[in-house]
DNA sequence: CGATCCATTGAAGAGGGTCAACTTCTGTGG
DNA sequence: CCACAGAAGTTGACCCTCTTCAATGGATCG
């Protein structure tokens, strides 16, 4: 079951995209696939980095503790996108947990295994350096906004970076498709669940967004998208 | 005269120090050396990037704008450091503008006979990841920190990290061996200049740094190691 | 059908941004 | 060498946006 979910999702990933089936079947042999059920912690920040993981299926976030206690999520990883491979090849301990934010499938190589799939194909390499390239972009335009916007602004962006990596079209807009709770959005943007809540309501009034318990529907992207330009 | 400078510098560089003679003027002779007057722009935000560059001697400011005209201190360049060359390889336009905050002198390379260097040594390659990699940790613990802490601390955390990148042992403690205005220090630490100049006074009085203009010496690191962790 | 998780809403207070006026320092040109 | 312009820094007062504190109300699940 696993064997013929895997691949295709494999597949999926931007570092596996291009590879031919025996290539693809060499690299899934090499790591192993294991279910995440929510809530799970696959690994935690401290942690020696010693494993490279890509996500199959489901949804997992990536979270800094901080020492006084408060937590700000880094990101959120779909299917397809490789976790923890930058500190474990850099011999780094994780700086972050990841945790399954709902029933997940993921496959893990070992550092010593990842090497060798890279040099063997070196596309693998290729692309993690490239996607390294775009969470640099990311996290430097985040640097950025934290630094000189104001909070409204800020949710709003960190909500259409979700609709980005997680939009789901539907009737009525376009959905965030994992649970996603005021807290955790929150702990992205900077804020307090207590501010988004409140902004969230605002911006359900005036029919920008239509949001429940865990689930955000953005209904006018151009409005929101406003939002996050001029404060 | 450069070509005395130049590869004694090079040498100095992380993803240049393993090259032998030979190699060493193979990457200088690729290249262009110029300097760099102080303020002077070597690329600017938008910009096709198409050129890898490396500080010498001096320092470099990559700064981004904000469309309504604030704009934030993404990072100090120090000699030996590479900027530009993410944007270059991935074929994006420069994220951010680099300035020159003192004279300067740099060597940079067109992406193409970047892309041959690295090609003829791997080792360039591998630095240049490396350096990302480290980037990335680094942005992601400021993504964290500005998400919740207060200002002073984010203030202690942003001088501490110059220190780090930048600071000069002295009688008296260690200095930032580069001016730098408070305008500069809130651009990076997400404040006002005037938080900034108050919170340096109020350090000032306590013995913990003496600043003067574009001058800051740090003079208890542990004191200011203490305000950067507990608020 | 409790227990727990998630969300809402109000009230209060402060941290720090904004505005404004003034001082000091640096360097340049007459 | 002095004067002046511009850049950098200081300091006070105000006020606004968020956080903080607190209490309550719905969901969801075992």
């Amino acid at each position: 079951m696993f064997a013929s979910i895997a691949p295709h999702s494999l597949r999926g990933a931007d570092m596996f995209g291009h590879l031919d089936d025996v290539a693809a079947a060499d690299v899934l042999g090499a790591g192993t696939v294991r279910p995440l059920a929510a809530g799970r912690v696959v690994f935690s920040q401290g942690d020696p980095g010693s494993t490279c993981h890509t996500l199959l299926e489901g949804r997992i976030k990536i979270v800094q503790a901080r020492p006084e206690g408060s937590q700000s999520v880094i990101r959120f990883i779909g299917p397809g996108e490789m976790y923890g491979t930058v500190a474990a090849l850099m011999g780094k301990p994780f700086p972050a947990d990841a945790v399954a934010v709902v029933d997940s499938l993921e496959i893990y190589w070992t550092v010593a295994a990842m090497r060798q799939l890279m040099a063997r194909y070196p596309e693998i390499a290729m692309g993690s350096a490239a996607s390294a390239g775009h969470r640099l972009f990311e996290l430097q335009d985040r640097v950025g906004e934290m630094a000189g916007e104001k909070v409204e602004q800020r949710i709003a962006r960190t909500l259409l970076r979700l609709v980005q990596q997680a939009g789901r079209k539907t009737e009525g807009g376009i959905e965030i498709d994992f649970p996603i709770t005021r807290q955790e959005l929150a702990e992205m943007a900077g804020s307090t669940l207590h501010t988004v809540s409140r902004t969230l309501a605002a911006w359900d009034e005036r029919g920008v967004t239509a949001s429940a318990r865990r689930r955000i529907v953005v209904r006018r992207l151009d409005v929101l998208t406003n939002l996050a330009e001029a404060g």
